[in-house]
DNA sequence: TGTACATCAGTGAACGCGCGTTCACTGATGTAC
DNA sequence: TGTACATCAGTGAACGCGCGTTCACTGATGTAC
């Protein structure tokens, strides 16, 4: 009887004294959608689960956000978009060297998977997947923000001579997200077949800074 | 009355001339499901859609496999087990050189993905990202095959010199994966970001291999 | 070459189950007098 | 300071629906004589 979830609540309104909850109910149930869509993406999980998840009734659901596809769209706009804002707004506030802004890109996804740990695996499965459930959002509300506007400083860096003329502006964007937001997502699996404990986030983020300014280093480079 | 999904097939036994899909039902289920689980997810495919997308009643579905967890497992073991062990195959015989191991993992990888465009998505989804239904799978007959076997190389080759020692060798993997299966998988989304329909997955190679073998070749390197 | 019959390749209707949602209700809380 | 009552924060049982699976069946095919 000591954990949260197993005390079964008596009928009626609660005590307002009811084991300092007052954060709410609301807040509870969007974190416990959260956690389920990360777990077992956002088409598989039920409205049932998300109510276990957050120890309340499935109809609890309905009283505060009208249905599952309500509490989604919430739980998109609440706790998705500002993570993706506050990546925007620190990418725009680099200044225009691709050093810097390459490395503001990396830090920003580094603090932001570290404080948020479900960004990487909700963004690949449900955003860069075919088929994945937030994808209409993001082409409105998150393309121009960060991946075009990454690309044309990219742009403008080759034009004033600063990075590499030779590589596709567009293609640097998704290399970068293939070098960041991709093997957080994938961690879990790469450490359990490296047997990878030794290797943290931070030790990924240099690695992977080598790798792009230095390149592979092949002895037999022409 | 043209479309073969819009005929109604008679009862009982079909005839043996029944339209020249004598490659058999069980070959089509197949097909269907693999197409609705790279559509949808493993977990988010219902039998009956399989069924729909077969053109086939659910009951058959359970007529040749037995049930809709045997019919995944028959995908697993018939439509993606083959493709690892022919990149496996492949990588295998590559030489010890980094530079031709290299070349081999992406066109190995690149070849796979245009014989099999569902290839990169499934693979994401199922095997590499958080909850996967394939991870068990992978984790006991690819993993040693695959990404632990070209570890062991690249660090052979940073022993004789032949690659950046600065790199780590079970990183390298990682970031190998994430600039070829990612990119090949979130193609319809960067496609339509950067309205790409110029870059083939031919300039993509070529764009990953100069990154690789030149990096960033910033300004101001040290 | 006929014919009887076992087998084979499915079908269609029905099953129990878990899903998302609704609705009448309960009992604590806030408010008016 | 009491008391009556509206409101608020939920609950529990029930709804119709789609799910995966079962099973009796159908009619073409293959085989024995």
């Amino acid at each position: 009887m000591t954990s949260a979830s197993a005390k079964r609540r008596s009928p009626g309104r609660p005590a307002a004294n009811d084991g300092g909850d007052s954060a709410g109910q609301r807040t509870r149930l969007l974190d416990a959608a959260l956690a389920r869509f990360v777990r077992d993406g956002m088409t598989a999980t039920t409205a049932r689960g998300i109510a276990e998840e957050a120890g309340v009734t499935p109809a609890l659901l309905n009283y505060y956000f009208g249905g599952r596809d309500a509490l989604q769209q919430a739980v998109v706009e609440e706790r998705l978009m500002p993570v993706l804002r506050h990546v925007g707004a620190q990418l725009a506030l680099a200044g225009d060297d691709p050093a810097t802004l390459i490395a503001s890109f990396t830090s920003a996804i580094g603090e932001a998977v570290a404080e948020y740990p479900w960004l990487p695996t909700l963004w690949l499965r449900e955003v860069l997947l075919d088929g994945g459930a937030l994808r209409e959002v993001f082409l409105r509300h998150g393309a121009d923000m960060l991946p075009r506007a990454l690309a044309q400083r990219f742009v403008a860096a080759q034009k004033s001579g600063r990075l590499n003329p030779e590589l596709d502006p567009r293609l640097l964007v998704v290399s970068l997200v293939g070098l960041t937001l991709f093997p957080a997502a994938a961690a879990p699996i790469w450490r359990q077949v490296f047997a990878a404990d030794d290797i943290d986030m931070t030790s990924l983020q240099e690695h992977t800074w080598r790798l792009l300014h230095d390149g592979l280093r092949l002895e037999d480079a022409e």
